[in-house]
DNA sequence: GATGAATGAGGTTTCATTCAT
DNA sequence: TATGAATGAAACCTCATTCAT
């Protein structure tokens, strides 16, 4: 999943201006790590520095050296999502086949690729979302990269569709994707809380690639 | 639901037993009413009681005679907001004409109905998510009671459009509900940073519209 | 020494906006008094709010319940001074004999006046002094409260021996008042260091009292 | 005094005794002149080692090869300054002609340098009094070397004043001398806070210049 | 009912300082 | 010689919370 060298979060140092070494790098990332992994089991507003350095092994002061502060870290973990999970999302559009025949089993693909990686970062996209429904416009934007890709795609795939005439001619593609996008994103997070209401991951899978496959194929 | 009395939204006092008379009920208005103010302003993570105490005209102590925290004066907002909006989008899925002439124009005012009231009480339903998404049981049925009425109605229209033979027989009406649900609720919370990208708020309606009336009848 | 009411040298409460009452204003005092206390035997940078408030026999909190910050502590402290300190100097001059007769004998209690004044509150002036140095302007016009006083009596003082033609008419009475305050608040602070050279406390007042005499009154 | 070698401000190395090397000095100076530099931007007690060290180009651990703490950088500089401007200072009373006709103006421009002295170093100047003043001893000792010259010049001019007659037989030189240079550190020093009520630089020396002749010529 | 006042508790942040390289 | 990196230690400052009035 992307050979992303060690620096490809990195803005460089915070306290002075000094590029850190190798050491220093690995330090980071510990601290990266340490926040990902606290955030899994501490509501965001609770992350204290403290916590995530003593995680990571070191110091607050340490931590300081490399972020400004609780945020900033979140954002370079952000940044690092929606870098990765952005172009993951976008490829399975992309490279699904949407003409009929196939277009619900690419749809299906789709939503449980959304279930996953929900899955796999519910906090940090927690935070994403709040951060961007905040008014941060930095989260916001990380937010954006991270849904784009993938809505693009089918923006693509729906005027494709239109074309060969399977989608109605008034269709309008920009708004049809970034709702079925929404509904997906959604869907994802509140996956937990629907299983609770006798719908599990496979069952609001098929849902969702139903309406996908509709939507994109009329299938 | 809840017999609308004034106290509805209240417990009793906290500190001692005694039911809060007239005087009483009015602070605890006011210090709901500045919550709910400094909410559109502040993060959730930065709301204090002091502020919100001195917005309210009166004083921390006093924040602590009508509730233990911030969290339960947010949960007495939320109860309230389930309550009036729950019903609210309910009826408005339950009181359309969902046949397929008129389904477009029905699932038009539902749209209508969702942004707007998410524009309305965005920062109280983003804490709510918020809460949700933390695992918190009380907002997460607080959030549920928001959103299932009009998820029930919508599925037994569902159920009704299958019967009627609208609908494919192997639909599955609690799944598509839930999903399309989760669709606009989504789009609704996230509206502003959609409009940025050449969707207004027409727009989104219309696009949101198109995919309720199609899933539900059809149309 | 002027009865000053309890709140003379009280802005408002900080924290919240609220105007303490009679055992707020006490604690107020009491954290003044160990401000003042603690700059005996303290270096001004090495002065920290736990101290001050522990000495106060109160904690740090209820420090910034009053004060912002030390120096705002050090900024009261200080326009009670220039109150009272201003006023005495102003005094002194003013209500003095210069006639020629009795010029010295008036010089002397001046001279007497900024050596004790000095003495009394030598570390607190050090820190109006260092703070005017560094260019703070509130300092600087306590600082300027606390000599204007007696600079100005002593220039219409002056004035009045040109006049008189004690002294000659091309005489600069501002320049020349300036600078003899300028010199009796320079020795007054370092007094200290001089009498370790074999000037004691009688000699300088009279070293002092014989330029301001020759000065004034050209005896 | 002082043999003017390049290591005269210098000890020798703290970390280890090697005695710095050509590069070793370089860096030294470079970081006692961003300490100077720094201390005119920055309150004393605002002053950082890290701020020094990235001032000089360096990093602060190299700032510890070289001093034990800003204290000690700064008395370097403060030493250098004694050396320099102590000499100049008595230089321009001990060489100016104080008889009558000329006493005037010697007076003038012995104002005149300490005017130019504290403008060109008032914080360090700042620095040296503070520390005096607070009873720090090596600091007192700098400030008495950059001081005692031209006062001790002063007070055998005095003296030669009263011999020729000039002055009446019951002066007291020394007194007078240190009162003399009081005036003139005083007024140098807060020249600026002055200059704002009317006195410019020109105006504040002629009215010393007149005392000062005043003084010790009679004139 | 309301609230001045006080504070324990705890996280944040900053620095001086050290060491291994 | 120089310096990345790390951190102990100490202040700072803020709040939720509690009483006594």
């Amino acid at each position: 999943m992307a050979t992303a060298d060690p620096a490809s979060s990195a803005s460089l140092r915070a306290v002075d201006g000094r590029v850190p070494g190798q050491r220093g790098r690995a330090t980071r990332q510990r601290l990266l790590a340490s926040t990902s992994e606290l955030l899994e089991s501490t509501a965001y507003r609770d992350l204290k520095v403290v916590d995530i350095a003593r995680a990571a092994g070191t110091s607050p002061a340490t931590f300081y050296q490399y972020f400004p502060d609780i945020e900033a870290a979140l954002l370079a973990l952000a940044h690092d999502l929606a870098d990765t999970g952005g172009r993951e999302l976008r490829d399975l559009v992309e490279q699904g086949e949407w003409s009929p025949p196939h277009a619900y089993t690419t749809a299906q693909r789709v939503a449980e690729g959304y279930l996953a990686l929900w899955e796999q970062h519910r906090a940090l996209i927690g935070v994403i979302d709040l951060a961007t429904l905040e008014g941060d416009s930095r989260f916001r934007e990380l937010r954006t990269e991270l849904l784009s890709g993938a809505s693009d795609a089918l923006q693509r795939t729906i005027v494709g569709a239109v074309d060969a005439g399977w989608l109605p001619s008034d269709t309008d593609p920009r708004a049809l994707s970034g709702v079925l996008v929404s509904m997906l994103a959604h869907v994802a997070a509140h996956r937990r809380g629907m299983s609770g209401h006798g719908m599990d991951a496979t069952h609001l899978r098929d849902a969702l690639a139903r309406i996908l496959a509709w939507s994109v194929a009329a299938v």
